[in-house]
DNA sequence: GCCGTTTTCGGCCCGACTGTTTTCAGTCG
């Protein structure tokens, strides 16, 4: 069975072809498909099957149609006729930067050109010179550009990747100075799973000041462009990052901009025309009076709809939503007063113990649980040492519940790894295949599920602990869920652990990007365990629901 | 090919930047 993103990389295959084909309308109507088959939160599959594939943004009925013989064929003949019409290569024309479908089209049908090894041959061979169009600047741009072409470019990177570069950018900037304010927008402000580039933006009176000292930044490779308004770099992970500078008055309609989606702002727009009035970067404009475009608020407050947190940003009903009023909170940090899974190191001693003590009160926690025991896939791993077991015992924090939990394999744990008596378990299955129990470990009778293994096995695990009154740990790696299985979770009534980070050095991204995904699966606070649900989910608790 | 308080046809976001141009085309986001 096709997934999202291979449906979503179908439509976007034949959206290229018909561009290089010359057609008008319909390459941009089959990315829109594409884009919002991308940011499905839910196995396409599972819309097909309930009949529903016309209710995704830009899916009509001949795409729904095309998508329908994909999913159930893995195959579709329109691309397949698409693709015999233009020579392969051509598609990979496309993906060189500063070559578009118009380029490309006439490099093949004026000269016999169909790959980017026969562009490089026709360049040194001198056949661009004289075409029309195609002066000296242009020819070293893309001979540039084809050698620099190489497996890593333009590929997306995890979000948990870039937020220490985003963190370095930003600390750089402001160390240079003359700038007031500083932001970050695009797909990493929404909280997608991956990141293409990074879109900074700041308010300053020297823009020109701002930008030398952006392009003289360590980790910058390249200046690639370089404006009034805006500066492109390339950082030397081929990261590629836009810093534009904006006048305070327009910094939120910039803002809301930036952040996108390009399906989302291409919805706005169209309900400001509706009404008469203009948006772009630069604010909200009725004629030429700009009425708004300060903060973000003003943006949405001008068409009459409700601020719209970036997470939900991706035109799915978030705009109709925010049309009837304020939309339900979305989990906060603030929320996050519960931690379940810390791991101490193997020789924890009393100081190990009370440095996360402290950090739980810092952070005014409620709940902290802490993993005293792995009973692992290959036999029972190392308890925590005793001296850290009777810190635990014995540390008293007004308002801090502290927890025990013990960390299992799919088929329970050893008897005496439980012996123990733990508050609850953590299930962690032995790879990404693996399939959930077929009955909650013994001892508990309550799960917190982590380690959730890839995303084949989301679906599965989010039904088991359905099923067994469990939590499933959302965040980066595959290990935890990502936005979708979040949703699925959600959807089914499975409660969210959202990690807090409380164990963790600082910078670390792990909490930050796990609450962007429960927020961009639409969770709000009751969707998350938090301190005052601890009890319900563990032993203490599930004793006193008995009694 | 999609879509609709302009709904079954006739539109389709909009601006920055670059290179090649005497006013614009192509690419990008």
């Amino acid at each position: 069975m096709p997934t999202n993103a291979e449906a979503a990389e179908l439509l976007r295959e034949i959206a290229d072809i018909l561009d290089v084909l010359g057609e008008r309308f319909k390459p941009e109507a089959y990315r829109r498909a594409s884009r919002s088959i991308e940011s499905l939160t839910e196995d396409l599959a599972h819309v097909a099957a309930r009949g529903e594939l016309r209710t995704i943004p830009g899916v009509g009925d001949a795409i729904a149609e095309k998508l329908r013989e994909f999913l159930a064929t893995g195959r579709l003949d329109y691309r397949d006729r698409l693709r015999r019409e233009v020579p392969p290569g051509i598609l990979e024309l496309l993906r060189v930067p500063g070559l578009g479908p118009k380029t490309a089209r006439r490099f093949w049908l004026e000269l016999g050109v169909e790959g980017p090894a026969e562009l490089a041959d026709a360049i040194r061979a001198g056949r661009l010179t004289g075409v029309a169009g195609f002066g000296p600047k242009k020819v070293e741009q893309i001979r540039a550009a084809l050698a620099a072409a190489g497996p890593s470019a333009g590929a997306r990177i995890p979000i948990a990747a870039a937020y220490p570069i985003a963190e370095r950018l930003v600390a750089g900037l402001r160390a240079a100075g003359g700038i007031e304010q500083i932001e970050i927008a695009g797909s990493f402000r929404r909280g997608r799973e991956t990141v293409g580039d990074l879109d900074v933006l700041v308010t300053s009176a020297d823009p020109e000041r701002v930008f030398d000292a952006f392009g003289r930044l360590p980790e910058v490779r390249e200046v690639r462009l370089r404006g009034a308004t805006k500066e492109t770099v390339v950082l030397a992970s081929g990261l590629q990052v836009d810093l534009r500078v904006v006048e305070p008055a327009a910094f939120g309609a910039a803002w809301q901009y930036f952040t996108g989606s390009k399906d989302h702002n291409v919805h706005l727009r169209s309900l400001a025309r509706d009404r008469g009035l203009k948006i772009n970067e630069y604010g909200v404009f009725r004629g030429e009076a700009r009425i708004g475009g300060r903060t973000e608020a003003e943006v949405y407050g001008a068409l009459d709809l409700a601020w719209i947190p970036p997470e939900l940003r991706e035109d799915r009903g978030e705009i109709d939503a925010a049309a009837k009023g304020p939309l339900p909170p979305l989990v906060e940090r603030t929320d996050l007063t519960a931690e379940f899974h810390v791991h101490l190191p193997p020789d924890a001693g009393v100081r190990d113990v009370d440095r996360v003590v402290a950090a739980a009160r810092a952070r005014k926690l409620g709940y902290l649980g802490i993993v005293v025991a792995s009973a692992a896939v290959d036999g029972p791993g190392p308890a925590l040492p005793k001296a850290a077991l009777d810190r635990l015992a014995s540390v008293r924090v007004p308002g801090l519940a502290l927890g025990r939990a013990v960390e299992v394999g799919p088929a329970g744990g050893p008897p005496d790894a439980l012996a123990g008596r733990p508050d609850y378990v953590i299930v962690r299955p032995p790879a990404a295949s693996a399939n959930p129990p077929e009955a909650s470990p013994g001892g508990p009778p309550v799960a917190i599920v982590a380690h959730v293994g890839g995303d084949e096995g989301a679906r599965r695990w989010v039904a088991w602990a359905g099923a067994h009154h469990a939590a499933i740990e959302v965040g980066p790696g595959s290990e935890r869920l990502d936005s979708t299985g979040a949703r699925s979770a959600r959807t089914s009534g499975v409660r969210l652990v959202v990690p807090t980070g409380v164990d963790l050095p600082d910078g670390d991204p792990t909490s930050a990007v796990a609450l962007g995904f429960a927020r961009r699966a639409g969770a709000g606070p009751h969707d998350v365990l938090g301190a005052a649900d601890a009890a319900g989910f563990t032993r203490s608790g599930a004793a006193r629901r008995r009694a």
